[in-house]
DNA sequence: CCCTTTTATTGACCATGGTCAATTTAATAG
DNA sequence: CTATTAAATTGACCATGGTCAATAAAAGGG
């Protein structure tokens, strides 16, 4: 069994994630090097793979925290009491989610855990979401036939379709949350006569 | 204005897609290297991108193909009078987008065209799977309160996600058929009371 | 058939993520 | 304090996708 961890690699840790910060605040995600990370944090190349299995795990670490301080922020909104509060209160983790291209490709690539032993921060964030949103649903005015948990992952389901869809140059004309607001009526909302 | 293509131009773009049907069927998708296309192609490099704007493009290609083929024998199908039928004619479809998780993640990266000018062939079938099951939608004993163009794109949405979280080694004890149950029931024949 | 222009091909080279044997530094036993 | 063991760090090196100036091949005009 290992020892407690060093001073140092603490140290060296928080050195390469603020320097990652640094990149991501001054350029983008896209444009973060591993490279540029380490000379920055004045490491060398293998230390960075030393802390991080590969570029995804600092990613994931990166933006798994600014989903959790927008979820934060979410859950401490009163539960919405239509869908056009619940589109409002989803907002800022939509806007986070689709800042660029390459956040969105990494946040489904990571959504889901790949081995049980690792599940990352995105992934966790994701069961966080549904927890979070099954727990507005089942104070609002929906549908009562199917579980708040159910209700959850298709809301889940339907804004990172809407999302994937705004991608896509043809689709732009149509807002996120325009495509969203049809999807969640029907889906929430269902009108069976 | 360009002229007409040479000869020697579409043979050559043949070889290396002929090349790399050969590995994926030897090896697979998840295995291609670039390097070994233009190695059995017996071409340069640079070749391989004067074809295809990157490895992407090729995959694209290669993957789209199948999926259209996989749409061709769904489509020739009678339209699904239950749910049950209904997953059961997506089943191929879902198969092939979960054979590898290299395969499913360049699937949901090209879902969505990046430009107007240049949609490729898996964002095509994107479109063409929510003409079919639209199709067959309007036919079912299924919710009339919504367009089937809606209803199919939920469809839609609601395979990624189950496939999606079947990746996930946490959810893998529930088959993606299950899920996707759960959540077409839901979709498609509400019980609103 | 030769000259010019366009198109296709080449392969050395680059960018960047990732590996690993060797080395340095810290922790611990005696 | 020293020897021994475990952990952290290093940087040369590799794998692989992608670029581009130079070259070769085809197409067209006269």
């Amino acid at each position: 069994m290992g020892r407690a961890p060093q001073k140092r690699t603490l140290e060296t840790r928080a050195k390469l994630v603020a320097a990652a910060q640094a990149i991501v605040s001054e350029c983008s995600y896209t444009d973060l090097r591993t490279e540029e990370v380490v000379q920055r944090a004045g490491v060398a190349k293998g230390t960075f793979f030393a802390h991080f299995k590969d570029k995804d795990a600092l990613m994931d670490q990166l933006i798994g925290a600014r989903i959790n301080e927008c979820l934060d922020g979410i859950e401490s909104r009163p539960a919405p009491d239509d869908i056009n509060e619940l589109i409002n209160a989803l907002m800022p983790l939509l806007d986070l989610m689709r800042c660029e291209r390459y956040v969105f490709d990494v946040i489904l690539r990571l959504s889901g855990a790949a081995a049980i032993e690792e599940i990352g921060p995105i992934a966790q964030t994701f069961e966080r979401q549904v927890i979070v949103i099954a727990g507005w649903l089942a104070k609002g005015p929906f549908r009562t036939d199917i579980s708040p948990q159910l209700m959850a992952e298709g809301v889940q389901a339907f804004y990172v379709q809407a999302i994937a869809l705004n991608f896509c140059a043809i689709n732009q004309a149509v807002p996120v949350e325009d495509r969203l607001r049809e999807y969640l009526q029907a889906w929430l909302m269902p009108t069976t006569t």
